[in-house]
RNA sequence: GGCCCGUUCGUCUAUCGGCUAGGACGCCAGGUUUUCAUCCUGGUAAGAGGGGUUCGACUCCCCUACGGGCUACCA
């Protein structure tokens, strides 16, 4: 990268980021940090309608809990700021000046609700309402009026907003980083409103500016936005500034379906689309997110990393430092990618197997263990990291460990009854008695002394394993899971042991 | 409707003119675990269609179809 790296996420505060916008940024940070670059967030609140007021602090809290802070931005000025737009007014004000007075851009008086009957007369007549070269002499604006009447109309404050006069005949040849060459003809392009009726700026003037300002050296967005590339190209060369490079990511899409992945989809289809879970004030209507799942930030980013991205290899398990070293926009797919609920689970039990078993000890203690009460050993930190090793395999979330091991802090209240049937047969209290009997004898009550025991014992009595291990299980854990029975029957010791076999047998015989 | 972008297993994707089209998820089968899960092994399954260019096209070009995006004084 020949220019300083300067990347912007400009995300619009209408409500929480959704995964699409996470990728996004992620995809703006790993390639940021692999130029040495610097990752900037800017918030596009343009549109007052639209504002929600949580919003900002949700998309800051999103990125620091997926592991992508952004380097300069809101409260971490660095002299490009300010960093919302809303607060940017008199710059764009300025500029959308500066294009009239070049010829770039004129003032048009047409009303919204005029506009609008022009665009359904031209559907109902089967053509499409264009406002550009072939029409605008026709319509209210600086370019068909007197200037006595232009003046006339702002002194008197009649709206106004100032379109940007499209030039005529040429094919404009876009280059795209992640597309290659886009050629656009002018003549179909729109005077788009830059600056409109209440004093602020659209997205389109607004973005040109600041990315200039803020000396953005490449604009990695969505794809919705190639249409309007043409149109920024242009800016740039009427503000005579020299254009940022331009990277359009494919969009995410739905699961299942049609159509790109939308904030509405998630509650549909039984997944979260928020990173963090949501609240809408308005409705108190909550969304799941990921963070509120039990997914780790790691694994939530490794998987939006692989949508729409890979690096040509057949790993798959990425750390940041790794995406970041291995990441290049040349590797981004051009066609959109459906989420993958399946796929994202399986990033999630990778990394719950890879995480260290004294880590997820301390999650399972805080998260779950502290939250009950009268459970045995809940405390003991060394018992839970045991635990944990023990059944950690056949977990994706730390949540599945309570069901996973619950039996290793209290004693199982029921048996399950299909089990039960099946393992405590006529005959099976007076083995579990025998059962008892040795175990008390042990000394060293290790999971191989109990073991050896218990098998010889079976041995010399030719009974068969099944007979006996399967109500020693039930017995244990109440049901037919777990890790290796003779491992649990150590780690609650040989008293529980016992009066759990003691309690099957009051309750099953 | 107009404009733009895209199209390899069900899904995410590899392949940048030589392919018996590779991997992962899912699914199916077998094995290990005298439980359940994990795990291991194997299997299933793809170049949208039609024209070119070429000794040779999944790869390049064109057309069609399909998918997606945009088409607001929203971003």
């Amino acid at each position: 990268m020949p220019k300083n790296v300067r990347v912007r996420f400009a995300p619009s505060p209408t409500g929480p980021l959704h995964i699409g916008g996470v990728r996004t940024a992620l995809y703006n940070y790993l390639f940021a940090k692999k130029h040495g670059g610097t990752f900037i967030l800017r918030i596009e609140d343009t549109d007052q309608k639209r504002y929600v007021a949580n919003a900002e602090k949700y998309i800051i809290e999103a990125l620091e809990w997926s592991g992508i802070p952004y380097d300069e931005g809101l409260e971490k000025e660095a002299g490009y700021g300010p960093y919302r737009q809303s607060e940017r007014k008199e710059i764009y004000q300025k500029y959308a000046q500066q294009l009239v007075d070049a010829g770039w851009g004129y003032y048009a008086f047409d009303t919204a609700e005029e506009l609008d009957k022009q665009r359904k007369n031209s559907e109902a007549n089967k053509e499409t309402f264009i406002y550009n070269w072939h029409n605008r002499s026709e319509m209210n604006n600086s370019l068909s009026l007197s200037k006595e009447e232009v003046d006339r109309r702002i002194a008197a404050g009649d709206n106004y907003v100032i379109r940007f006069k499209t030039p005529k005949d040429e094919i404009l040849v876009l280059q795209d980083l992640i597309r290659g060459e886009v050629k656009i003809d002018t003549n179909v392009l729109d005077d788009k409103v830059l600056y409109k009726t209440d004093g602020m700026p659209t997205y389109h003037l607004a973005n040109i500016i600041d990315d200039h300002l803020m000396e953005i050296s490449h604009v990695i967005r969505g794809e919705e936005w190639l249409p309007s590339m043409a149109l920024h190209i242009l800016l740039y060369r009427a503000f005579d500034w020299e254009a940022p490079e331009f990277a359009h990511l494919p969009l995410l899409m739905k699961p299942v379906g049609k159509g790109k992945l939308s904030k509405r989809d998630g509650d549909k289809l039984g997944f979260p689309v928020f990173p963090l879970e949501y609240t809408n004030k308005s409705t108190n209507e909550v969304s799941r997110g990921y963070r509120e799942d039990g997914y780790f930030p790691e694994a939530f980013i490794n998987m939006l990393a692989f949508l729409g991205w890979n690096p040509g290899t057949e790993q798959e398990i990425f750390s940041l430092e790794e995406l970041i070293q291995a990441f290049s926009l040349e590797r981004v797919s051009k066609s959109g990618a459906k989420f993958n609920l399946d796929k994202t689970k399986w990033f999630q039990q990778q990394y719950m197997q890879r995480a260290d078993d004294s880590e997820i000890a301390r999650m399972f203690q805080t998260d779950i263990l502290s939250k009950a009460e009268n459970l045995t050993n809940q405390n003991d930190t060394k018992y839970i990291t045991k635990v944990v090793s023990l059944i950690k395999e056949r977990a994706t979330f730390v949540a599945d460990l309570w069901d996973l091991g619950h039996y290793f802090f209290e004693t199982p209240s029921s048996y399950d009854p299909k089990v039960a049937k099946k393992a405590w047969k006529e005959g099976t209290d007076n083995l579990m008695k025998e059962v008892i009997i040795i175990l008390d004898e042990i000394s060293d009550f290790s999971s191989e002394n109990i073991e050896t025991n218990i098998k010889t014992w079976i041995q010399e009595k030719e009974l068969g394993f099944g007979k006996v291990l399967m109500p020693f299980r039930l017995s244990l854990v109440g049901s037919m899971q777990g890790p290796h029975v003779f491992d649990i029957a150590a780690m609650i010791g040989k008293d529980e042991t016992i009066s759990r076999i003691q309690k099957a047998i009051n309750q099953l015989s």
